[in-house]
RNA sequence: GUGAGUAUAGCUCAAUCGGUAGAGCACUGGACUGUGGAUCCGGGGGUUAAGGGUUCGAGCCCCUUUACUCACCCCA
């Protein structure tokens, strides 16, 4: 044998019986969406990188050390896409869909971040997301993250919704400064990792969890209460249409977003059920992004959720993936019987009747064990007899019974 | 990028003090030649991740490499 290759570090397989759980997912996410009034956007994998680097932001960590980045012969410099609402947003304004007002779209698919895998994070990972164009006022943001609730309650998830608010450009610059200073002037009791993030981000050091920073972190100032009348307005108006849908929350002042887009409101869903990863979805408002990306002041707001976190929480609910079964397994007794079999499979799929036969013919045994293997409902043996006679057996396989049928009359019995 | 752990059959794992590489599951054949799941008996499967070292002898001890996993950073 040749030399065997294996996957990309970081890249998944989905093999057919983990598939029949994505399918799941993304047919309740369509029917969810469709509910909403989302309707789908495909846009490419491969993006410039420029658009990346201008709509995530040039300082995050994704731009700076997660992304695949290549030169296209020579030519243009390309990304894989690390996110979704960037090249969301590109297509938005690309094809001028502002004209038409506001937009709601959602998106399924691949995307790409070059981490040091673990547990809920992956090079290539999948997202459901979802963005909304042109409306700026707080009952959309209380409507979507609603739509996520729902989304979430059909699979039968439980997660806990984290709501805050990181401001925008005209209170957000200014508590910045006042927590630099503040955290500037506590140097000494905080941690290394606090001192690095405390130029870089320092919403982030905030979310430290070691424990000598506690004191300082519990004292520092918060965002919430430096809220311009406007953001203090917008948040006060999405907690109450998420109290109107009956969407329940907890304020987390501590919760940041990773873009550099966001503005006003920050949200989560967690669960326990996953790593260290807590996250199966995170999204918020992003009012200045189309602007940013060269198209009109447009204001928006999206969140994305990751299908193998997803996933994970489904697997150990033990939530089974609903996967369709043969109806019918034909099991052939001679040479004569199998051309039978292969003639009645095809009559059965032209009525729509999912069923199987083995090819290989073989012993009856075995292939009784295929029928049962794959979950077909009913067995049904054909051979010389039956092809003269047009009279079988057809014998739930559940059941052990065996009954009498026409050949003639298998379609209508067996629909 | 940093740290820790793991690596034995397709999968899950054993292997005593360093002394002949095993089991369960899965697959497959038979008991049962036109009727599956249970039971019993049999079968194929291995460069013990790779390379080097110590030793009479290494799956086990030492070194190097690789892969995977988890965690940090950060995020879905």
């Amino acid at each position: 044998m040749a030399t065997k290759i294996n996957g990309v570090k970081g890249m998944n397989d989905l093999l057919p019986g983990q598939a029949a759980r994505w399918q799941e997912m993304e047919a309740i996410a369509r029917e969810v969406f469709a509910l909403y009034g989302y309707r789908e956007v495909r846009t490419p994998v491969v993006e410039p990188a420029q658009l990346f680097a201008r709509g995530v932001g040039e300082a995050t960590d994704i731009v700076k050390k997660e992304m695949y980045v290549f030169e296209d012969k020579g030519e243009d410099l390309l990304a894989l896409r690390p996110e979704g609402t960037a090249g969301t947003v590109r297509a938005f304004i690309e094809h001028g869909a502002f004209v038409e007002g506001p937009q709601k779209w959602f998106y399924v698919g691949p995307m790409f971040r070059r981490e040091r895998p673990q547990k809920g994070r992956y090079r290539q990972f999948h997202q459901i997301g979802c963005e909304a164009f042109g409306i700026a006022e707080p009952f959309l943001d209380a409507e979507q993250i609603a739509l996520l609730d729902d989304f979430l309650a059909r699979l039968g998830v439980r997660a806990e919704l984290k709501l805050n608010s990181v401001g925008d450009r005209s209170c957000r610059p200014a508590y910045l400064q006042d927590l630099r200073a503040y955290l500037g002037s506590h140097k000494g009791e905080l941690c290394a990792d606090c001192n690095e993030r405390m130029e870089r981000n320092p919403l982030r050091v905030l979310d430290c969890k070691v424990e000598s920073c506690q004191p300082v972190l519990a004292a520092a100032p918060r965002l919430l209460e430096r809220l311009c009348p406007e953001c203090a307005a917008h948040f006060e108006a999405v907690k109450s249409g998420l109290d109107a849908l009956g969407v329940r929350y907890t304020v987390d002042t501590r919760l940041v977003r990773g873009l550099d887009y966001y503005v006003r409101t920050a949200y989560e869903f967690t669960s326990d059920a996953l790593g260290s990863q807590s996250a199966v979805a995170g999204g918020g408002r992003y009012d200045g992004l189309v602007e940013t990306l060269g198209g009109p002041p447009t204001p928006g707001i999206g969140f994305a959720l990751g299908q193998e976190r997803l996933a994970m929480i489904l697997e150990k609910a033990g939530r089974a993936a609903p996967e369709r079964k043969p109806v019918v397994f034909f099991v052939s007794a001679d040479e004569a019987g199998a051309r039978e079999a292969l003639r009645r499979a095809a009559e059965l799929r032209r009525a729509g009747i999912a069923c199987e036969l083995d090819p290989r013919g073989g012993k009856m045994k075995a292939q009784f064990k295929q029928a049962e293997r794959v979950g077909a409902r009913y067995a049904l043996v054909l051979g010389g007899n039956e092809v003269q006679t047009g009279q079988a057996k057809l014998k739930d396989l559940a059941t052990r019974e065996e009954t009498p049928v026409a050949l003639a009359d298998l379609v209508a019995r067996v629909r």
